[in-house]
DNA sequence: CGGAATCCGATGCGATACTG
DNA sequence: CAGTATCGCATCGGATTCCG
């Protein structure tokens, strides 16, 4: 591996060494840092819904920067989870679809986006209490 | 919500406002925050295998600090996850298990790991794969 | 239009030292 | 034993500017 390549992936993500996992780590940790970010859940979903421009991205996803829907999108692409078509145009587009790994993946977060709606209130309700059981 | 709670509170979760969200965001944010850091769901694994003390966890988790311990239970019980129980015996004895959200939180994060462990190697390929084409 | 490059503040996390 | 307190580095992500 070159040192250029070296400083392309070092952007996109710092798991080239997962480390030391226990026996039911290994894989999950991968997953959950693409997941964990703020905006990968976001992307997949509109997405999910179906082809999408740049831009059409952007706006569909309030809040994101353009430098953070870059590298988002990146990312997706260089897992698999997303495809990237550029058409050299003048002004260019660029499509984007998820693959079917993506769509699979789409599929398993959602179970845990069902289980966040089962949840949430239970879980703000267990954080007032404790948020109130310790302040003095 | 006084000055010091917030102070308190500051120091686990900077998930206060979780911001605008779309419609499909909702929740899942909260969960993801926690999911996504380097050690819930270790602690989450370990402690559904049954009722542990904190040292047994820093043991059954290699490579974690005390300091990530603490400060991972912590949330995990302000949370409703993880419930905290201390025996004032000299040395002190506390202990720690899973109470049924928690239980059910674990459920549906091994469904993902299972999609992990199922996709782990595909994600690996297509990672190769786009590595090698982006270096020059 | 769809990025890339740079700067910078906020947060995450490890290491270390101290405590009831 | 089970923490707390402080430091310092690394990464994340927002804002801005430039480019084909």
């Amino acid at each position: 591996m070159s040192a250029t390549n070296t400083a392309v992936t070092s952007q996109l993500s710092g798991s080239a060494s997962t480390g030391p996992c226990g026996d039911d780590d290994c894989g999950i940790r991968d997953v959950l840092d693409r997941l964990g970010d703020r905006w990968t859940v976001l992307v997949l979903v509109e997405l999910y819904k179906g082809v999408r421009r740049f831009n059409q991205l952007q706006r569909a996803i309030p809040g994101i920067s353009q430098r953070m829907l870059t590298v988002t999108t990146k990312r997706l692409c260089r897992d698999g989870f997303v495809e990237r078509t550029a058409y050299p145009t003048i002004p260019p587009q660029v499509e984007y679809r998820l693959t079917d790994m993506g769509r699979s993946l789409a599929d398993t977060a959602s179970a845990l986006a069902d289980w966040s709606r089962t949840y949430k209130d239970a879980i703000a309700v267990a954080r007032d209490r404790w948020d109130a059981e310790h302040m003095q």
